[in-house]
DNA sequence: CTTGACCTTCCATCGTGCTGGAAGGTTCAC
DNA sequence: GTGAACCTTCCAGCACGATGGAAGGTCAAG
């Protein structure tokens, strides 16, 4: 299938896949006699893979850590498991530093609901943040 | 007080201030004579205001919005709250995408612990991800 | 035979908030 | 007088994942 086809099927675009092609996600394509990349039905699967590793919020450098592991013959499996671990702890942080910086802005936001202007010294900019 | 101190008393660096400068988050520096920046004490104060709006997750655009319309005569009040309550329906989002991306990852990782790397389709890179 | 939809490469740009470094001027202590 | 520690401007680049556009080749339909 051609570049536009395989964007279509995967639901990218073609300018998406010449980047993952030149970033060593997906192997260099096959080329036709014109020079146009062709690619085999194996291409869809491992846009399949990176989609799934962007949805679990891995890098594009990680998920071709993963996928050179594989090319090289191994089985990346207990990298992933890694590679996992630590996104789970990274989420989690992201998590609780998001709920605590919820509670500054929620109680900023309540009091600047309730704001008199006047009070506000102009120097300050907004006493209100 | 010269740029450099201004930077140590407010805990950042003088790229950082002639950045903030540079993009109108702080007013032009008057000069000395022999042109070096020199600051007064409100200096000070506007970049807490500028560390507490960072603090709150607004971006510097924003941030600048708020001391544009101070410099123009006006209170910022209402603005500020239009900001805030922006940026917590923004963060609550963010805490219920990340929630929800927490689960796939722990699933994964879970699943990713108990890997029989046999099971694995080499074209598919990794089962578990 | 032309039009339009494809495809190719290459280089630049986006947004965000800085950071680094070069090349040079100033000031102060020793 | 010299060396360090400041300061100045200007231009480049970082991460991240694309995205835009120019200039040109290819192919099938009408």
């Amino acid at each position: 299938m051609r570049i536009g086809e395989l964007a279509e099927a995967t639901g990218t675009t073609t300018k998406t896949l010449r980047f993952y092609e030149e970033a060593g996600l997906l192997p260099p394509a096959h080329r036709a006699s014109n020079g146009y990349r062709d690619y085999g039905p194996d291409a869809v699967t491992r846009l399949d893979f990176i989609r799934r590793g962007r949805a679990a919020g891995l890098t594009l450098a990680q998920i071709r850590e993963v996928i050179d592991i594989r090319d090289a013959g191994q089985t990346p499996c207990s990298h992933v498991h890694d590679l996992l671990t630590i996104r789970l702890t990274d989420i989690d942080r992201q998590i609780a530093d998001l709920q605590g910086l919820r509670a500054t802005v929620a109680r900023l936001c309540h009091e600047a609901g309730r704001a008199e202007p006047a009070a506000c010294d102009a120097e300050d900019v907004c006493r209100y943040l």
